[in-house]
DNA sequence: AGCACGCCGACT
DNA sequence: GTCGGCGTGCTC
């Protein structure tokens, strides 16, 4: 697999006579390339070693890349200093890196930063110190029982850490010391134990149905053969996805090799962790953004060394060290939270193919709404698609209806239509549960003065300032910026002016407790739900019906089924359609989708009312006839015919600075030489739709070429000549999924 | 990313 | 007179 330490040449015997050996040194800087160093001549050094080196005036950490390129004047050349004693970065994972760079167009160290964790992780795992006793020595000191006791248990078995000693010798660590200096016992040291214990594959999984049986094997079978593939898993919720997906996870781990999960961030919830306990015996190791940094050194390590066998992870998991991995999941492939927004940009989901492919084994991406690129890669025979039928047994789809808000309009102030308030009425009335949906937190986006007009926004951002009445506050959504509501108003000085503009979640649980005061509602957005235990709290309580009526942003679609939970109200289904996003479509159905999944239960289907001004349109459409297919080929062919991705390729580059003079000066310039050429489009420059964020400035371009073209060549030569002043950033994004 | 160099304003 | 602000440029 890695063939490292065959291919380097022997080192150097005689120094004085032959020149000395020089490597290519990357360091997790955003330099432009790796860096040459002497290597001197009893130091043995191969690819993929971590070494320590001088730069500048300091030293770093850094990853041998190759044979150095003797490019660079000999004066300036510096000796490594020092190998670390940590496990090599596997020759695949370094491949990995220069792909992921060369695709993306960020520096290649910045790539290889998210593949080093923290510094500390490269050091020695840290010894315990434990005690034994000492053979041959005779007691010199009184013997106290709490000293007897400690003898006693050390008399026969293993070396002992001290805090056990102390718990079961019931005795201070100071008796233990005053031991070890009587030379009684004597202190070992110990590596430290395996931090994560061996998944157990053999454990028999659940019974499955005849068609997930037969996906199972498929899967299994693809993983055992080995070799790159891409599979997509595709069905519904409820049709058992996850059985099967373990099945391919427990065939890669039989055959000795490491497994990745990954997961959007706020899926890796303790629950989900559970499901891995429960059908492999052993937690799995976990990899996200908000681990400690001891966490995440345990983690690294433990990968790098191949003791940690099943990695579940958000998408930063994609750039751990795996020495043997045999399988990537791509859990919710759709989600847009596998593309990286900032620092180096990439898709998780997309990168995790390429990661397969360089390594040689199988990617399974899983959805119940497959994303249009994945769609259009299994009918071009690129993936291979296994479809899981919907389970008898299992929820059976929910009923969707339009609620056309033209005619069927809500009073003045208010946000529920009659049929939609009707239906709540009457499922509050049989002892069952209701959700309302709307994704806008907050009390109301807009805040305006009644006198004048002037509307409340940002003073960093061009975005209005949505009020948070329970926080009484206004803030900004897109940076940290907050303000408590001004007692007039700031353009006429107006005062008790101020009106709020459409709902947000907290207003419509105003209106809900107006209209239904008997409802035990819960209210669950990020700003009420404090991290995945406070999220699980409500879950259950749901689940244990204390809550009748829950109303949610996004958070409450990626929970769990509810059974008592008939209805679902999507207050604006419209939303997610406005604005010129290229997925705003795609994106809508697969949120309201998904929305619509958390009612029904067996006996009782659940009922979804999707509030619409536009009925006809395609996502309400397919929404209505559950005929997905057909959406996603209507979709295509849209795309198909402006040329968008997957039928043409995509790139944004976004100036930004906090000078607007400069911004445009710079956007101005890159006009001037924007690339040319067969199949290629350069749109801009345009303000960001976002023109304004976080105090700067912002403009836009927009690559547009073939799908046989290749976007980074050119965007390469476009900026070759440019030169950044002052705080002037380009940012690069390619197939770009955020159009802020 | 650090770290130094360098060139302008406000303190002891 | 110096201290220090951060703009600019470099690190094999």
């Amino acid at each position: 697999m890695d063939s490292d330490h065959a291919s380097s040449p022997p080192a150097a015997a005689d120094g004085a006579a032959s020149a000395d050996r020089l490597v290519s040194v990357l360091l997790p800087l955003p330099l432009a390339g790796a860096y040459d160093y002497r290597a001197p001549a009893d130091m043995r050094l191969q690819p993929g070693d971590f070494v320590i080196v001088p730069l500048g005036r300091r030293e770093a950490v850094g990853v041998v890349w190759g044979e150095g390129t003797g490019e660079v004047a000999p004066e300036k050349l510096k000796d490594v200093i020092e190998r670390l004693d940590a496990p090599p970065l596997p020759e695949t994972v370094r491949r990995f890196v220069d792909w992921v760079s060369a695709y993306s167009l960020a520096p290649p160290g910045a790539v290889l930063r998210m593949a080093m964790s923290v510094s500390a992780a490269l050091e020695e795992p840290r010894q315990l110190q434990a005690y034994r006793r000492r053979r041959g020595a005779t007691a010199s000191v009184k013997m106290t029982p709490a000293r007897t006791r400690v003898l006693a248990l050390l008399a026969d078995g293993p070396p002992r850490l001290l805090p056990e000693i102390a718990r079961e010798a019931g005795v201070g660590t100071g008796v233990v010391r005053g031991l070890v200096e009587a030379g009684l016992i004597e202190p070992v040291l110990l590596p430290p134990p395996p931090p994560y214990a061996e998944p157990d594959w053999q454990r028999a999984g659940p019974a499955l149905e005849p068609a997930q049986a037969v996906a199972a094997a498929s899967l299994a079978e693809t993983v055992r053969k080995g070799g790159f593939a891409t599979l997509l898993l595709d069905g519904v919720t409820g049709s058992g996805k996850t059985e099967v997906y373990f099945e391919a996870i427990a065939a890669a781990l039989a055959e000795g090799r490491q497994v990745l999960v990954l997961l959007p961030e706020i899926a890796l919830s303790p629950q989900w962790l559970q499901r891995f306990e429960r059908r492999f015996g052993v937690r799995p190791a976990e990899w996200h953004s908000d681990l400690r940094s001891s966490e995440r050194r345990t983690a690294w390590r433990a990968v790098a060394e191949g003791k940690a066998r099943l990695v579940v992870g958000a998408r930063s998991a994609l750039f751990l060290p795996f020495p043997e991995l045999g399988l990537i999941v791509v859990d919710e492939e759709h989600e847009s939270a596998f593309k990286q927004e900032d620092g180096v940009v990439y898709q998780a989901r997309d990168m995790a193919v390429v990661r397969g492919h360089l390594s040689g084994f199988p990617v399974l991406l899983v959805s119940a709404t497959p994303s249009l690129e994945t769609v259009q890669n299994v009918e071009a025979g690129r993936y291979r698609a296994l479809h899981l039928p919907e389970r008898h047994g299992g929820a059976a789809l929910p009923r969707i209806e339009a609620v056309d808000l033209r005619k069927d309009k809500p009073p003045r102030q208010s946000w529920l239509s009659g049929t939609l308030r009707d239906a709540l009425a009457e499922t509050l009335a049989a002892g069952e549960q209701a959700l309302l949906f709307l994704n806008r937190r907050g009390y109301a986006p807009l805040t305006l003065c009644r006198s004048c007009g002037h509307r409340l926004q940002c003073p960093n951002c061009s975005a209005w300032l949505v009020e948070h009445r329970y926080r009484g506050r206004l803030q900004c959504h897109h940076c940290g910026y907050a303000a408590s509501l001004p007692p007039s108003c700031p353009a006429c000085a107006a005062e008790q002016s101020f009106a709020a503009c459409g709902p947000g979640v907290e207003r419509l649980a105003e209106e809900v407790a107006a209209l239904y005061p008997a409802a035990r509602t819960a209210l669950m957005t990020s700003d009420t739900v404090m991290g995945p235990l406070a999220a699980e709290a409500i879950v259950e309580a749901v689940a244990r019906h204390e809550i009748d009526l829950l109303i949610g942003t996004q958070i409450v679609a990626k929970g769990h089924h509810f059974p008592m939970l008939t209805l679902v109200g999507v207050v604006d289904a419209d939303l997610g359609l406005a604005g010129g996003d290229l997925r705003a479509a795609e994106r809508t159905y697969q949120l309201l989708h998904q929305v619509a999944g958390r009612a029904g239960r067996e006996e009782r289907p659940g009922r979804v009312l999707l509030q619409t001004y536009d009925p006809a349109n395609p996502v309400m459409q397919a929404l209505i006839a559950g005929d997905r297919d057909r959406f996603l080929a209507e979709e295509a062919e849209d795309r198909r015919r402006a040329a968008m991705p997957p039928f043409g390729r995509l790139a944004a580059l976004i100036v930004s600075g906090s000078d607007a003079d400069a911004v445009d000066g710079l956007a101005a310039e890159l006009a001037r030489r924007a690339p040319q050429g067969e199949g290629v489009e350069v749109l801009g420059p345009a303000p960001a739709p976002m023109a304004l964020l976080r105090g700067r400035h912002r403009r836009r371009f927009l690559l547009k070429c073939r799908r046989d073209r290749q976007p980074q060549p050119l965007i390469r030569e476009w900026l070759r000549p440019v030169r950044l002043r002052g705080d002037l950033r380009l940012q690069i994004d390619i197939d770009p999924y955020s159009f802020y």
